[in-house]
DNA sequence: TCTACTTGCTTCGACTTCGAAGCACAACCG
DNA sequence: CGGTTGTGCTTCGAAGTCGAAGCAAGTAGA
C-alpha cells in the first residue's frame, strides 16, 4: 500500500531502506489526514482554519505581543500568507495589530478577548479530534516516544534555515539557482511565466 | 515555545495531558517544515510539487491504472484537486488519462515513461533531502518506532469514513448541521457567503 | 423498462497561498 | 551626515485548493 518502492522490488533504492520510506510515507499520511479532520472541525466549529487556530494559540501563550515575523516562522507560514490572514482575524475581532513603539517597521499582533474566548471554546473540541484520531490507537509509551523523537527532528530541522531567512538578493545579477539541466521536467505546473521558456 | 497551554500554567487542559500537547504540535511542525523544505527541492529539480510527486509516486507503484477516486483517496486530496493537477500532468506529457472499459464513467489514469523518468530522476534527491531533514537526527530505533506508530495511526485514520466518503445529500431537506450556538465566532474568514448571515 | 438514487468525474466560483516586487524604517560605514 | 545595505511588512499577480453544483453512466426496484 505505501508500497512506491516496495512494489518496484528494489531493496534500499537509491540509499535509503524500505523502512525509512515507510516511516516516510506514514507519517506523511498520517499527518494530511488528521490535518483534513481537525480543519474540518475548527471550521465547522468556530469557522476557522487551521493557520488561524494556530495563530490564536501562538498569542494566546504568548505573554504579551507578537511581531508578524516571529509569528509566522512560529507557525512556518509565509509572511505574505500571514498578512492575509492577520487581516483576517482583526477584521473578525480576534486579534489587533499595532506599531511598535521600538522599531517603527514593526507591527506588533496580541490577541482580543474575543479572540481568547473563541480559542477557548474550539480548544477542547479540537483536543478531542486530535484524541481521537491520533492518541487512541498509540499506547503511552508510543506517545512518550513520537514527543520525543518529533520533538527532536523538529528541532533538527529549525536549525537549518528558517523559511524567511532566504535573504532577499537585491540584484540578481546572476543569481540564477541553475542547479539543473531541466531536461526532461520542463513545464508542467503552469509555474513557468508565459514568456520564459517558450514552448 | 510548544507552549499554547504551558503557558497558561493549567495541566491537563480539558483531559489532555501536556505531554500530548507537545507531541502533537510537534508533529505537525516538524511535518509541516518537512514539506516545505522537499517542495523547495522537488520544484527546482524536476519542477513538481509535492502533490504531482505523490501522485507520479502512486503511479508508479501502482500495478496497472489507477482510477481518479483511487488517486485521490490514496493521496488525501480533494477530487476537484486531482482533476486540475491530473489535467497538468497530463499537459506535460507525464501521464494519460483514458476511459475505462468496465465503467463508462471512470477515468483510468496511467503513468507515462516520460513520467516515470522524471520520477525516477527526482526521486534520490528527495530522498537526501528527506534523510538529511527527518532521519539524520533518528537513530534506528528510533525509526523503527515512528515507523510502527505512524503507521498504526494512518490505519486508524483511515478507518474513519474517508474524505470522498460524504454522501452528498441530494435533497438538503433538513441536513443542516446546527451543532453549534455560533455564538462568538461569526463572522471570519470571508467564508460566509454575502447572503447567508446578514450583518 | 421506466424512474429514482448512487457514483465518477469535471466545471465553477470563491478563497487561500505564495513569491516577487515595493515601501518605509533601521543599521552601518565612509 | 549621506549613501548603501538589511529588515519588517504589505501589495500584487498567478496558481493552487476546495466544496457545491452539474453531467453522465451505473444500479435498484416497481
Amino acid at each position: 500500500m505505501t508500497g512506491l518502492d516496495s512494489d518496484t522490488g528494489t531493496n534500499g533504492v537509491h540509499g535509503l531502506a524500505p523502512q525509512q520510506l515507510d516511516a516516510y510515507f506514514a507519517l506523511m499520511e498520517a499527518v494530511s489526514l488528521l490535518q483534513h479532520h481537525v480543519e474540518r472541525h475548527l471550521r465547522t466549529e468556530g469557522n476557522l482554519s487551521y493557520v488561524q487556530f494556530q495563530l490564536l494559540a501562538r498569542l494566546s501563550a504568548a505573554r504579551g505581543q507578537l511581531t508578524m515575523t516571529q509569528l509566522a516562522d512560529g507557525v512556518v507560514y509565509s509572511r505574505s500568507g500571514l498578512t492575509y490572514q492577520a487581516g483576517l482575524l482583526e477584521k473578525g475581532g480576534l486579534i489587533t495589530r499595532g506599531p511598535s513603539p521600538d522599531d517603527e517597521r514593526a507591527t506588533l499582533v496580541a490577541i482580543t478577548e474575543a479572540g481568547r474566548a473563541l480559542f477557548d471554546r474550539v480548544l477542547p473540541g479540537h483536543i478531542r479530534v486530535v484524541r481521537g484520531m491520533l492518541f487512541d490507537p498509540l499506547t503511552g509509551d508510543d506517545l512518550r516516544h513520537l514527543g520525543d523523537i518529533m520533538t527532536r527532528v523538529r528541532d533538527h530541522m529549525r536549525a537549518q534555515p528558517p523559511r524567511s531567512a532566504a535573504p532577499r538578493r537585491r540584484r540578481p545579477a546572476s543569481a540564477a539557482p541553475a542547479s539543473l539541466p531541466a531536461t526532461t521536467g520542463r513545464a508542467l505546473t503552469g509555474k513557468t511565466r508565459p514568456g520564459a521558456e517558450a514552448r
